[in-house]
DNA sequence: TCAAAAGTGTTAACAATACACCCATGT
DNA sequence: ACATGGGTGTATTGTTAACACTTTTGA
């Protein structure tokens, strides 16, 4: 939950990156407007206009770059959030129902995963937003029948255990609306 | 596409009602902050950033209170709009898109109608939201399979043919996700 | 009696669900 | 050889789509 303040001539979207960035080193990451949390009264100092983004980073590249400018930042689960300020575990659910409400008809899931992700892992994504398992037959089925998806030919070999196949976006980078 | 200000002590939803009212009279109508437009050159003048809210108005409340504050204000037609200032047309887009979107997993169709309504309006709405035409048959057995409406009992004669039921909805005024 | 919109059912195609076992690997 | 996660097919059910005629009314 980086927060910060937005530069004359710099746009909205570019200003979260900037702040993603600052606080986390990350960059290159799906990012979307949120919401815009105005209410006269929820930063009780003073009068502020919050226009919220949200960013999705694969699983892969969830460091946090440790020059980071010294505030606290840190990752934590959804569920386990610390304390936050003023509304801003509001802001937390409101991106989180968006989340859950966009795994439905978009592709979204794909920005949490690296370039080449097994379908297990894509599996796991589906089934820790929606909180509930998913059935691994019918999922493959769904997934295959969308042709969102294709085999790179690599394996991934994990523990003692047959290897799995390794699969790519075949549009890397789009979220699209899929029904 | 009526614009202000924000005043200090209003949220940002109360302003929209204001503004709204103020340029056309209309109250107590469906409303929904759209998205937060703030490029650094989008009014070349100075720095704007605009929250931007969009509503929806029942068909038999579209009428322009001739009290409204001298500035020019008026009902079009999304495919006969005039000419707009800055990235307005960018902005009605972004609600057009969002109303063809929300239309599918949502019952925000009702909100264009009056609290009485025939299954024929009913459909002209998603026809016309989705600029397509629409089984009649299949749409009434969609609709009722939903349990969204029920019948009032009353019927509305409207020239020389069979008198259509009117129906109402089951829970007026919220608009509910849907699937 | 005519024109105009309201109202109504069946069939076929497709999509979603439920469900259980074998495969390939590392230890 | 065993434990582990990877990989696969079929039958059933539910949902969506295509399609045409009768009803009621006012003029």
């Amino acid at each position: 939950m980086p927060g910060g303040f937005l530069n004359m001539d710099e746009d909205l979207a570019d200003c979260a990156k900037r702040e993603l960035e600052e606080e986390t080193g990350i960059k290159n990451v799906y990012l979307e407007q949120l919401y815009t949390f105005g209410k006269h009264d929820r930063d009780p100092r003073e009068r502020v206009i919050s226009v919220a983004y949200y960013a999705l980073i694969p699983s892969d590249r969830l460091t946090l770059q440790p020059a980071s400018d010294a505030t606290e930042a840190g990752w934590f689960a959804y569920d386990e959030l610390p304390e936050l300020a003023f509304d801003h575990r509001e802001i937390a659910r409101t991106a989180q129902e968006r989340l859950v409400a966009k795994l439905d008809y978009s592709t979204i899931a794909f920005q949490f995963l690296p370039k080449q992700f097994t379908l297990s892992e894509l599996q796991d994504v589906y089934e820790i937003i929606r909180s509930e398992p998913v059935d691994k037959r019918n999922f493959r089925k769904w997934i295959t029948a969308r042709n969102l998806i294709e085999a790179t030919g690599n394996e991934r070999r994990n523990g003692s255990h047959r290897p799995a196949q390794l699969f790519r976006t075949k549009r890397p980078g789009r979220v699209e609306i899929i029904r």
